[in-house]
DNA sequence: CGATTTTTTGAATCATATCAACGTACGTGG
DNA sequence: CCACGTACGTTGATATGATTCAAAAAATCG
């Protein structure tokens, strides 16, 4: 019994041992994108409200119909956001890497049903928070507020820049926009997923790159 | 002396009596977007802030390479935002009517120099506010921190909404979207700056619309 | 290894752009 | 108030870019 115990308390050790580790990587994450650095206090708050997961390939972290409950940062792994239109073809929305947050934000701000999948296309590590518990600490940590909205205007940018590439460019200025900006896509993900969020077939993929030699 | 003395009240008065009328539309549009009707005291201090200006047909609100210092609403007219491509091309990225808000969002966020022209398609009626006085506002503001909110989603669910439509749906549909959304548009601007908007020719349009009937 | 997924290739087809010309509407100055 | 010029819209012919479909080749996974 005793020794159960022992086991037991150190597996408790280890895990919140684990959880700081991992938080100092969100610790890192916030520290780039705020102007004053977090305090030691306010991150241990900050830690306080997030719970660390792990995700296999091909698990859902939002399905269709059901409302977004947690703002996720993917610490490890890659992830993808899509939905299945009227012909049941999968419809790529966005691909998520290291460092970026995942979310539907219409979903959980107007607390609707989501319209949207999101699954982990490899095995993926996140650091989760629930949209409760975000507004709180929004309230409370002024570090966290500033990089929500922070990232906010960045993925509002983002959208911008994504709306004027569709608009104006070709296939090949719109795939040589996106390799540049994020190299790591080509090999994390495969070239029909980045065709779908590009919003071309595979075969005109395919083809693009073939005479960018 | 007294006359003159007398006229220039006169003149004030009527002034401050037109701008309260104005900002009766501002005050129904946030009443429509927020939870709990605005207070009489709420709204003197939103009215505080705004300042009325009439701004003809041609007249620019923001020019390229300047930093976007107003909030913009529409009492009344038209207006787009474009950039100028470098073939000297003009492209639109908006289109706006009564009751919209207009504003280069990155360029204020961040403090840098816009890459846009907004300009007013028709004479135009302007309920402007400084982005320092928007900030203010939305601190002293409850309701007018719920609807810069409320907007703001707004905005992001539309930019969504078209990334999906660009990546997915040919002109034909993206325009009867549009025209299904705003039917408007067709009435106030020229075909050739919906075609714009839409990413496709005019000639493209042209022939859409007479397929249609 | 076989099974499955992903990528490539070719041919036919479709959607949209381009260019050039003409038609129409509108507003301004004489 | 008319005539003119400018801006806007339509049409046709042709070119280009991207899709579709089918099949084979290559890569990946258990």
């Amino acid at each position: 019994m005793l020794i159960k115990y022992i086991i037991y308390q150190i597996k408790s050790i280890i895990l919140y041992l684990f959880i700081y580790l991992f938080m100092q990587v969100l610790l890192n994450h916030i520290n780039k994108y705020i102007t004053t650095p977090v305090s030691e206090n306010e991150f241990k708050l900050i830690s306080s409200y997030f719970i660390y997961k792990k995700i296999r390939k091909k698990q859902y972290l939002l399905v269709e119909g059901t409302v977004c409950k947690y703002f996720a940062f993917i610490k490890k792994g890659a992830m993808r956001k899509y939905y299945i239109d009227e012909n049941g073809k999968e419809n790529i929305v966005n691909l998520y890497l290291e460092n970026w947050w995942v979310v539907d934000r219409q979903s959980y701000s107007t607390k609707t049903p989501s319209s949207y999948f999101i699954d982990a296309w490899e095995d993926c590590e996140l650091l989760m928070i629930t949209i409760e518990n975000k507004q709180k600490l929004e309230n409370d940590s002024p570090s966290f507020k500033e990089l929500i909205y922070k990232m906010r205007e960045n993925n509002d940018l983002c959208n911008l820049k994504r709306i004027t590439s569709l608009t104006n460019c070709c296939a090949e200025t719109r795939y040589n926009d996106l390799i540049s900006n994020y190299p790591e896509f080509l090999q994390r993900f495969p070239q029909n997923l980045i065709a779908s969020y590009l919003g071309i077939t595979k075969e005109t993929l395919s083809r693009i790159r073939k005479l960018n030699h």
